[in-house]
DNA sequence: ATTTTAGTTGACCGTTCGGTAAAGTCAACC
DNA sequence: GGTTGACTTTACCGAACGGTCAACTAAAAT
């Protein structure tokens, strides 16, 4: 990676652990800055504002979450609904995780985002929705699996079952960092086996 | 009401309505004292810190909320299922009302305020858990009628159900305003029959 | 009639905000 | 060796931020 790579790569990562621990509008450029230790004048040279980071944060928060979360949960060595167990698991241990070392439950980075800045900047809405719809493509393959093995019926709409069971998982996620409590996310995620309609629920 | 009254009244709805449609912190101190026609020292002679209004705001919130939405729906003159739809049903009319007048789905404003500022402030977390909580009793009440009228196990856990219709509620209004589609209440949050196991979903 | 109190006004504080601009550094390429 | 272009540095911009303060008004309480 060149050094220009590497300092827009210091810069993307402070920026996505800052605004994924507080919120984007209380970061702002200079403390990103200081963090990745680069000049605001660096700063802008890779990124024309603020938003457009944002976007590239998002980006990069995307590709992190399928290749460390979605990718290795579901994963075919297991039954579909086995699969969704794994999901919750890998769910629950990144929230504990989050709590140990921040002393807060921070949720979904996506859904955060998608709160605090659809009304408000369009472009990062835009992004946030196709972030949506790729963790939705992975719950339809899914789903798909759960019916082509029975687990499900087979007459399930599983386009909508997906959106039903993101949204499941991102207000179990709301829910547990109001409350601060990851224990939230072990306790109720499970229930989504019966949004699945789950014959045969573990 | 007596004037000074009416001025907090002011600040108060001003600050709502503000917050509500955009963020807490994109709306500033100034912005709301204009908007309300009050000066700034008089915001600090009502309020001691933004925040400090912001957690009347909530308090405020919750009231119109009970009143103008959880009261009417799960009056108790349906059975327990059918207050579930009219409530549903409400929950879409407001959400397709906000996009008419902001041209945004809105979401819900405790869930919006909740993921802003749950890691900023202590103080506004705990107060938006502890509205969660006034729903919650609400949701454990119809659910131990819907077992009472044999709508649902009458060993299912009250409690639980109530948490997790809540966090399914509050996902579908993330997703909604995500997407800025109200049309999406209407379509997922009729899924939380399957939540709430109801033997005979209409 | 006088004092107290609630409420209002508008100037002001230091700090930070997102963003700009110009000068300077350095390595690659011709 | 000179030029180019990527990258860095530093100073700076106007505007807004949350919050403070002292002076003022008006009405109620004594």
């Amino acid at each position: 990676m060149s050094k220009g790579q590497e300092t827009k790569q210091r810069l993307l990562d402070s920026a996505q652990e800052l605004m994924y621990s507080r919120s984007y509008s209380d970061v702002g450029v200079q403390e990103i800055c200081k963090d990745a230790k680069v000049q605001k004048g660096s700063f802008y040279h890779f990124f024309s504002s603020k938003s457009a980071l944002t976007v590239e944060v998002l980006e990069q928060l995307k590709m992190q979450m399928i290749e460390s979360i979605l990718l290795p949960a579901f994963a075919k060595d297991l039954t579909p609904s086995k699969r969704f167990e794994r999901f919750i698991e890998y769910a629950y241990q990144y929230q504990v995780q989050l709590k140990e070392e921040y002393g807060y439950v921070l949720g979904c980075p996506m859904g955060n985002i998608a709160l605090e800045m659809s009304t408000q900047n369009e472009e990062i809405r835009k992004k946030v929705e196709a972030l949506f719809e790729s963790i939705f493509y992975v719950f339809v393959d899914v789903l798909d699996d759960a019916k082509a093995a029975g687990e499900i019926d087979e007459n399930a709409d599983s386009s909508e079952l997906a959106q039903v069971c993101l949204a499941y998982g991102e207000g179990v996620l709301l829910v547990a960092k109001t409350k601060n409590d990851p224990e939230l996310v072990k306790k109720l995620l499970p229930h989504v086996s019966k949004l699945m309609g789950l014959k045969n629920p573990g």
